[in-house]
DNA sequence: ATTGCACGTTTGATACATCAGCGGTAAATA
DNA sequence: TATTTACCGCTGATGTATCAAACGTGCAAT
């Protein structure tokens, strides 16, 4: 009530601020996974009434983001291995499939745009840059597709890996070199040839989920048990 | 598979009720495509207040079966050939893989339960009827891959698809035969074979595909040049 | 005819009321 | 005295009523 609501504000929304500003706090971990969220709190402390903050949790929760206990109270998504490994496997499907449909496609400024990008790689980057520029590349992939739901569940998806990354990694981990298998997918794309850019993100991704399961493994999230079973029997969780 | 209440909730939320009410109606067409919503003239036809309503709004926008536009209103979403092919394209992503992944973790319980629902196939159904029949046998698939993501994905899909064919189809046309696809493709989840059951999966979508879009092109809805320009280059439409 | 202003309609936000679940405390029994 | 159970109060979500602001529309004036 104390905002003078400048007139600039033309079009922002102040659900969308909160649900941008709690999606960022949840990505970076900086509420923790698995605590309960007081609504009232939020309120205050962005100073707005509860009304956006129930809309920023639904959307949130749409996303996957946050838990809504009916009654009881908003949750900070737990992360399990089961969301990862559902994360990933997702992943899996819709990734090649871009791939291939960004084949089909792709413009000479599309493929610009990703060599450009993949340039970026190789400048000496810290993880969590690497980690924005894989998103930016892989969704600039989905983008080549032309298919807008593709493009939104893959930064769905995207960005809760990079907050499962964030809190399972730690951030200690070297940027991994892979800019070749990078080069080599926009090439398959600017060819045109979309089966052999779809096999290559497979594999592309094949390879980080099991550079991500290792790592949880070594940081004790999961056993080898875990693995073999794969995600049944997974009773407790979310 | 009884309701799993959990313990000692009993509790309808009213939100609930408006979001059921209303996708029902919009999935049903009853609530033509691209018509504005007043929400206070929902609240009072269902004789609430406008806050369960807004929420449900918000539900319905993340299963994007309205669009929110700020500060203006509620609309049903448009159905456009970008919306159809954008659908399909997605399920020819994850129907596969689902199938795949099928495959790999389906119990003895879970072929027995698709070989049922193959069965009801057989019976003399109206295209309503079949349609609810596809759907709970796709979905039953996605339930093999024990990934709830994809679950979630498949479910609003098709619920998608079928106010497209509502719409579209209106329901002129007669219930095809494939369940000889349906009944390899469990016997392939049956055996295991993964890329094989994935392989079924790709072609019954793709001979979905082109039914639907003949049929739209039959009906006025597109012109060839849509359908070989693919997605690109549509600028209209919501 | 076009532009500008004012009004009405509808969303968006706030403040208030209500109700269910959870935890603490106390009492009763073994 | 220790453990269990039942009751009560508190916290926080859900729903209602009201208010403010903004977009669209229509009329009027230039």
């Amino acid at each position: 009530m104390t905002v003078a609501s400048p007139a600039t504000t033309a079009h922002a929304p102040v659900s969308e601020r909160i649900y941008l500003a709690l999606r960022q706090e949840i990505m970076r971990c900086e509420l923790a996974p698995g605590t309960t969220l007081d609504a009232a709190a939020i309120a205050r402390r962005y100073e707005v009434s509860k009304t956006p903050v129930r809309d920023a949790m639904q959307k949130l929760a749409a996303d996957g983001l946050v838990a809504i206990l009916p009654r009881s109270g908003y949750r900070v998504a737990a992360i399990t291995f089961q969301a990862v490994h559902e994360i990933l496997d997702l992943r899996a499907a819709i990734g090649p499939h871009a791939a291939r449909q960004a084949a089909r496609h792709a413009t000479a400024a599309d493929v610009a745009e990703l060599r450009q990008i993949v340039r970026e790689y190789a400048a000496p980057l810290d993880v969590g840059a690497m980690q924005k520029v894989a998103r930016r590349f892989h969704v600039a992939i989905a983008g080549c597709s032309r298919n807008k739901r593709v493009i939104a569940l893959s930064e769905s998806l995207f960005d809760e890996l990079e907050r499962l990354l964030r809190f399972a990694i730690d951030f200690s981990v070297k940027a991994g070199e892979h800019s070749d298998e990078h080069t080599a997918l926009v090439d398959a794309i600017e060819a045109g040839d979309g089966e052999r850019a779809a096999a290559i993100e497979a594999a592309h991704i094949k390879s980080s989920r099991e550079f991500l399961i290792e790592r949880l493994m070594t940081l004790g999230y999961l056993s080898e048990s875990e693995i073999r079973i794969g995600s049944a029997a997974r009773s407790a969780g979310e």
